[in-house]
DNA sequence: CGTCTTTA
DNA sequence: TAAAGACGG
């Protein structure tokens, strides 16, 4: 079904962080502060985050406690936030609401069971990325000097056309769909604590003698954020069809299948709408005490759980700044 | 999304 | 062996 299908074709590896040093990485700002909403709101008690009216804001506490990683490591992210999703998207969206609330369904039953770890781990699942979440990252980032850039529409569209356009040196994302978007070289794991891992576009092309237009038709039949793919069809069988039959409608007339708007969904990895008027600088000068304000004060986030984080974003800031005088 | 299990 | 399904994070 899913589109990690396309992990099995993916050449990837592992890197580590030493060589990635000095690069820029555009960030898929949804899919990073997602990971790291959830992970805030597993381990955090809700008093932690939650203001009087009862508005949830963990994803600052997860801000401050996921920049120190590009900090650290001498990585400058540029943050790309989504714009208007394609229409062709709202089928899957659809079936990620019925998921998400089956899982609200588990999550008053484990309360009504008193089950405290079931609960938590759905709380963590039934999360969304509200208006509030989104307006305060954006302010907190901006605080933090971190760039912003706005995509017309898909952010993993736009983070892969500035990897490819060499704005940046990385599109940076745990979705696998970047490699249908082209995005050169892509870096996973970057959230998670151990080695990131480099997923390359032109390697993986090459290990299946396939053309990026091939590579997009065999995502289709597997199966894409946009699309649910053809039924019995994986990444091995995706693979042998395309090559033998040249292309996507190749392979769906010898399976007399049909996807639906394909030459929409083609379009959409091969040519999508993307911004390229945008600038940004890479060198963060962040205002510490201002974003310290923003998180504790005005939205009255428990100063215990991000001090350390901004801790670390302070000595790493001065770190790189004395670099510079070496 | 990853891993493990089941099915064809 | 490849793909689907279930479930945990």
């Amino acid at each position: 079904m899913g589109n990690s299908a396309l992990r099995d074709l993916a050449a990837i590896e592992s890197v580590a962080f030493d060589e990635l040093e000095g690069s820029v990485v555009a960030v898929d700002a949804h899919n990073w502060l997602y990971r790291y909403l959830t992970t805030t709101v597993r381990f955090t008690a809700d008093e932690a985050y939650t203001t009087a009216d009862g508005t949830e804001v963990a994803n600052l506490i997860g801000i401050v406690q996921g920049l120190p990683k590009f900090f650290e490591n001498d990585l400058s992210p540029v943050f790309v936030f989504d714009g208007t999703p394609t229409d062709l998207k709202s089928d899957e969206i659809e079936s990620r609401r019925e998921d998400r609330e089956q899982r609200e369904e588990k999550l008053e039953d484990a309360r009504e069971r008193g089950d405290d770890v079931a609960v938590a781990r759905l709380d963590s699942q039934t999360q969304r990325l509200t208006e509030t979440i989104h307006e305060t990252s954006r302010e907190l980032l901006e605080l933090l000097d971190v760039p912003i850039v706005e995509a017309p529409a898909e952010g993993e569209a736009q983070a892969a056309y500035m990897a490819r356009s060499g704005d940046v040196d990385y599109a940076g994302t745990e979705d696998y769909d970047a490699l249908l978007f082209g995005s050169p070289v892509t870096l996973r794991q970057l959230t998670s604590k151990g080695d990131p891992e480099r997923m390359d576009f032109e390697a993986t092309l090459a290990k299946h003698d396939l053309t990026w237009e091939q590579l997009v038709d065999v995502g289709i039949l597997c199966g894409t954020d946009f699309n649910p793919g053809v039924d019995g069809v994986g990444p091995k069988t995706a693979v042998q069809l395309v090559k033998e039959h040249g292309d996507l409608w190749g392979a769906l007339e010898e399976k007399n299948a049909h996807v639906e708007h394909a030459d929409r969904l083609r379009s959409l990895f091969l040519d999508p709408p993307v911004e390229d008027d945008y600038a940004f600088d890479a060198d963060p000068s962040p205002d510490v005490d201002a974003a310290r304000r923003f998180v504790c004060e005005e939205w009255g986030v428990d100063a215990d759980e991000v001090s350390r984080g901004f801790e670390r974003i302070e000595e790493s800031v001065t770190q790189t700044g004395l670099d510079r005088w070496t």
